[in-house]
DNA sequence: CCAATGTCAGGGCGACTGAAATGC
DNA sequence: CGCATTTCAGTCGCCCTGACATTG
């Protein structure tokens, strides 16, 4: 959990540094971007795990139970949890280790697959996703500063990001100019 | 360092969540931003440390290194370290140790404040910044999939969660006042 | 046999708390 | 004296590598 601290500074430390970066090596926007990006996740998570505390959840563990309710069976194997989560196998393991440990989530061998493993949501899981989620909610993710279309907006922006990083494929271009308008809707898959 | 691995999906996790999460608990779109932000930071971070890697720096230990090569003397209190880079005086301590075991920088009373430590930059330091930045701004920070307009709507549309944060006190950037949309700035406080 | 799944051991990194030494 | 600066010890969370057993 990285630090809430108000810091209080009287300027905009990243905007000094940007200039201070134009001044000793040049053109600074891409520099900006990437620390302002680093900033505000270093905000939200602190935001979202301070929310989760009395929940002895955190923002990593709280993804995996959602994720499970999202299953019919309220079950995945823990290869499906890491892959859609997108996290390594072994934090896989250790995520699902803490939440078996407190009682939101069992193991079960996977009758289809003898290597595998389930996850299962227990009861007590359920009820504390319910919660932790109106609270998330409640605090709008700690987004609550912005309207429906900046939201959007972040979301496609960012989009690019994580499809030239290979997440997945991404289909170059917006078909037929849907831009602007198109939110995250279902894209006919 | 998070894994960069491609992770090939078949399409979009975080849209396929934020559909499932509107099915399960209704509107979503902070929660896909918030997702989107945690995502692109990692993919980032990780492509930032691996260019970094050659030079036995974290992103963490080249942002303090640049930080001191932009100060005239070359040095700065751990302490002002800590305010710009916006981490704990402890953090600080452990950036500065690093950087001086390979090299890179100094510790030296200061000559102002006995209780004070300045880190300052050696010869070494300076060539290092010099590479790695030029290695940096050829991957163009991993960003080169923006244009200028777009990394400049990144850093403004973030700026909005900083200032929420309390980093700084905002809304002063602009000149008279010029307000493009309504910011997030607190009059009184 | 090879591939996939999961676990464990071990290490790195960064953030934090609490306590202490030093000097203002 | 209270306060600021820095360090150290220890904890925690997450990520990763490498090795291993089990199973398909």
């Amino acid at each position: 959990m990285p630090q809430p601290k108000s810091l209080n500074l009287s300027f905009d430390p990243i905007e000094r540094a940007a200039q201070n970066w134009r001044v000793h090596f040049g053109p600074s926007s891409a520099m900006a971007a990437v620390t302002s990006i680093m900033r505000a996740q270093q905000i939200l998570l602190s935001q979202l795990d301070t929310l989760l505390k009395p929940y002895d959840l955190t923002f990593a563990r709280y993804e995996a139970l959602v994720l499970l309710t999202f299953s019919k069976s309220g079950s995945l194997p823990l290869s499906k949890i890491g892959e859609r989560l997108m996290v390594h196998p072994t934090s896989v393991t250790n995520t699902v280790d803490r939440l078996e440990r407190a009682g939101l989530v069992r193991r079960m061998r996977n009758p289809r697959d003898g290597r595998g493993v389930l996850a299962e949501i227990t009861d007590r899981g359920r009820e504390i996703v319910r919660v932790a989620t109106a609270d998330l909610m409640g605090a709008e993710f700690g987004l609550g500063m912005y309207g429906e279309a900046q939201l959007q907006e972040m979301f496609d922006m960012l989009r690019t990001i994580r499809i030239a990083a290979g997440d997945f494929p991404g289909e170059a271009g917006d078909p037929a100019g849907a831009g602007a308008g198109g939110r995250a809707g279902e894209p006919g898959v």
